[in-house]
DNA sequence: CGAAGCATGTTATAATATAACAAAGTTACA
DNA sequence: TGTAACTTTGTTATATTATAACATGCTTCG
């Protein structure tokens, strides 16, 4: 199994986590150039605003930002388009229950990922595991049924939450 | 593994399902009394809607029922107090993706569901996986993460969409 | 009965998402 | 290079889903 967490906490921030975001920018570049993509500037600043956040955007969240960061118009259609194209590209992933967005950790993979979502700090843990990819290949595979997307979301407590008081 | 389908196919209708809806009904009735909740009119009639429906059911489109087959005044709260009613009895199941709501095909067990959603008939299947849930318990608890409540929502074509035609 | 709590009615509004069409930018190719 | 085709973004309007807040009515139980 193999997981990686976007979180609110504070101390997890500043250069290193700052390096790790043009990372992640010149990865999608190249993603997209591979594919004949484009990351246009608009895309990749909203990809920036969901991978500088401390917790998954909502939709209006980032058009708040965009208006206030930038010199750019915007409207919901703005928005939901550009995570159209993240989501497409693997980019972002959209977390149905809650309806956010949070940066893909692997968007090489095209992975099957399921959600570890703390209710109270609001931390995401993204985890792939390969037992349970296989029992919902399993399950749909037992009733002929052809997946296109599957959702797994746990909501809960996160370790951090339940132990700090 | 354990299943049962919600759909759509009319030929599933009729007498035998008339009655089958009558059952569940009592099966409610039961269910509330054991636990000295109050399955009232307004819930009932909500449930009933649900369990005679060919499909999952929106809020809104259980709305316009409400307003249509009853005399009954009837606005959004109305529906939605009900039918976090009927979901915390564990009566009927939300499906996050595509928000509607399915009737419980095991009322009494409390488990943990997956659902398979065709996209092309709108037919749910309920399948409860005990490897499934296993791992789902590994996940959270390889991260010490407590689980209060966890989605999974298959998308894609069923068995019968795919063969014919 | 009458108070307390639960259930429903009612109005208003919040939050999330899409339709439809216009304008601007980009690409491909004659 | 010019222009047609296509993609991206802008813009306005509206659809869809859900909740807040408070009023009224119903049930239970001492």
């Amino acid at each position: 199994m193999s997981s990686c967490s976007h979180e609110h906490h504070d101390s997890l921030h500043g250069v290193h986590d700052h390096h790790n975001v043009a990372n992640r920018l010149a990865e999608a570049e190249n993603l997209c150039s591979a594919t004949g993509a484009r990351l246009t500037p608009l895309r990749k600043e909203v990809l920036e605003l969901i991978l500088n956040a401390s917790g998954p955007m909502g939709a209006y969240d980032l058009l708040a930002r965009i208006k206030s960061q930038t010199d750019r118009p915007a409207a919901p259609p703005t928005v939901y388009r550009t995570l159209d194209f993240l989501l497409e590209k693997g980019l972002i992933h959209r977390l149905t229950s809650i309806n956010a967005y949070i940066p893909c950790c692997h968007p090489r993979e095209g992975h099957q990922a399921a959600f570890l979502i703390c209710t109270e700090c609001h931390m995401v843990k993204e985890a792939s595991s390969q037992g349970l990819t296989h029992q919902l290949d399993q399950l749909a595979a037992s009733d002929e049924f052809v997946a296109q997307h599957s959702i797994i979301e746990i909501s809960g407590k996160c370790q951090q939450c339940r132990t700090t008081r």
